[in-house]
DNA sequence: CGGTATCCTTTGAGATACTG
DNA sequence: CAGTATCTCAAAGGATACCG
């Protein structure tokens, strides 16, 4: 039988659990959309995020080399955020997944709606 | 600029969370590897699951039509899970996400050593 | 503007015990 | 064997306030 081990001596495990969390994939969605953007755009773009958690999730993004953020020494500051090659190369998979759920969402519904 | 509703209004948001959980993937990567499976089968391959988490995930999955739940009225009692059809679809996907992640992996700890 | 720091609430999830 | 119920704790995440 196949086994799949707990987290810590799994890396993929470990990994897509970093992009799996609440805001990774939206963050990475919008900056493929809009391309190079600043924090409050990307605020914005969103809606529901909290401040802090944007903050949170670029930090993650960033330390896994996913996006790559540029600070401006101006008055007021500008930070701009933007997709590193492997960013995008992550962002085929998560088309995938959006697509899925786009063609089956509807019978998903329904089928909850029976239990 | 591209936006993205919170999640209450986007069906996409809703699905991809739900199988976004931590251990709805990797359910689904067990049934698809070792084909029809048990309760204590699935448990057992994935070792650091609790037997809560383990029920709790295959109700959901259930609920979302991705596995089908066979029950044996024998002594002792028989349960049978395995994929379905709309589970099955999604399955490609997923091993894009986990192909991405192992050639990645290697590059992402280096990144992460360096913050 | 783009953050940090603090506090507080909510959710996720493990442990344990019990049941048909 | 395959659950359910309860209890508990840790972690995720939101609100708010303050800072360079």
């Amino acid at each position: 039988m196949k086994k799949f081990p707990p987290t810590g001596s799994c890396p993929v495990r470990d990994v897509l659990s970093r992009i799996g969390d609440k805001w990774s994939m939206l963050v990475l969605l919008t900056l493929h959309a809009n391309g190079t953007m600043r924090f409050n755009e990307i605020h914005r773009s969103l809606e529901d995020i909290s401040h802090r958690m944007l903050t949170v999730t670029l930090r993650m993004l960033e330390a896994d080399g996913l996006i790559a953020r540029e600070v401006f020494a101006e008055v007021p500051p500008r930070v701009e955020y933007s997709l590193t090659e492997r960013g995008s190369s992550l962002l085929p998979h998560i088309f995938g997944l959006v697509e899925w759920a786009q063609a089956n969402k509807a019978s998903i519904f329904e089928e909850r709606a029976r239990h």
